[in-house]
DNA sequence: GATATAATTTAGTCATGCCTAAATTAATTT
DNA sequence: AAATTAATTTAGGCATGACTAAATTATATC
């Protein structure tokens, strides 16, 4: 699937549209600042890649205005995606790599792997469906099946959950995450939560955790459940 | 060990330091064309290369003369091919990716795979000595063990030996030995040798087969017995 | 509607790492 | 020793992908 198109498109234009595919998703406007900013770059150097995306009609954008995705852009960057999670999943249970090294590991390994390569992965580890933070995994075809989820911030006193998914941009936040076993599938119980905006306590298999709301931010659960 | 420097290095410049050392460990006097020959280059760029190099005291060559290598190149060089062998034997083994197909994956990957990431491997793999076409894998001090061994073309009628090794350049020559189940480790005897630089017709594992003279020069052998 | 601020784009620079063409140096012939 | 040939280096160019500084456009404020 576009590969022709894929093999000559450098590592920098592949970042690119993995970046604006992800900033889409979280439901931004993508903008070049924006872009830029996800990307360490400066706006002035993000124009300048986005108009060779434009000729190359990976990427639609007016002047000023909106960046999106041509259908060709989006299969590149559902590609990518899934390179890295794929690659991120087999690190961590292959390779038994820290979840908190999974990311940048992978960050260099997607542009790199052939798709053969990808699909051995793949299948070794059994057609995951998500990554070790919990992200899905698109498929060969580019089809992704989000995760329902809710923040962390929204659960109340008493009730009980499971982990679904992380942010795994912050791989300090990550490491005290794993020491607290809050790994996607790991389920919890509120104890308590702290007035005014405070920290939530929690029950993780016995023990009991205090998770402050900039933590609980970054964390999203499924399976609520009220207390019985 | 030189993580410092090699952090900094170009895939370029890696990839020049591990030509001159394999040039130089083939026996050859590396000099500027030859290296540009292999590293499919023009020689005026092989020179430019090789003054940053020089500058950065990896390489020693005064005006017109032979190229060497200086400790730390040699060090770095010997990381390089540490990490394409290992990569090799793991996309090998773990992957099954099919050995004619593993060094140019693995010459997309050397580069980029961490030293964390290449420790596991080392581990998973039992702390492996030879790749998959039996060159030797360079310890984590960078010392290499090379193993003994006769050219395949030596050989005489009667005499049994062992593939100790074949080489890695020709994929489609390669898939040909694969076939032939010639892998390094594989025992075969010397049926017969036809006159005039003729072919050798061996047995493999009870199978009779022709080995013309071009393809036994490919494959260098240990273990050789005459015949009982 | 004029103006200040913020975002974006253009223009010009720099470093890599390749290229070709021309100049230089070394090695071989005669 | 002179001339030819081969190898190497210099010089100048090109593409990529980043940067800064200045110009432009859009948006918000008065």
């Amino acid at each position: 699937m576009h590969c022709e198109i894929q093999k000559m498109l450098t590592h920098a234009a592949e970042d690119y549209l993995k970046s604006i595919y992800k900033l889409q998703e979280k439901g931004s406007k993508v903008s070049t600042g924006l872009l830029a900013e996800a990307l360490n770059v400066k706006p002035a150097s993000a124009t300048g890649m986005l108009k060779k995306l434009k000729e190359m009609k990976l990427v639609c954008q007016e002047r000023y205005q909106e960046i999106t995705l041509t259908d060709a852009g989006k299969a590149i960057a559902l590609e990518i995606i899934r390179h890295h999670r794929l690659l991120e999943l087999y690190l961590f249970k292959a390779l038994g790599v820290p979840w908190e090294s999974v990311h940048d590991e992978a960050e260099k390994l997607e542009h790199v792997i052939s798709e053969d390569v990808e699909e051995r992965i793949d299948a070794i580890l059994g057609h995951p469906t998500a990554d070790p933070h919990g992200s899905p995994i698109p498929d060969k075809n580019g089809v992704v099946t989000p995760t329902a989820y809710t923040s962390m911030t929204t659960l109340r006193k008493g009730q009980s959950c499971v982990v679904a998914e992380v942010s795994d941009t912050d791989s300090a936040l990550l490491q005290y995450l794993g020491e607290l076993n809050l790994y996607p599938g790991t389920g919890f119980r509120v104890l308590d939560v702290a007035p005014f905006e405070g920290p939530f306590t929690i029950d993780i298999t016995g023990h009991s955790v205090v998770i402050g709301r900039e933590v609980a931010k970054h964390i999203f659960v499924t399976d609520v459940q009220e207390a019985e």
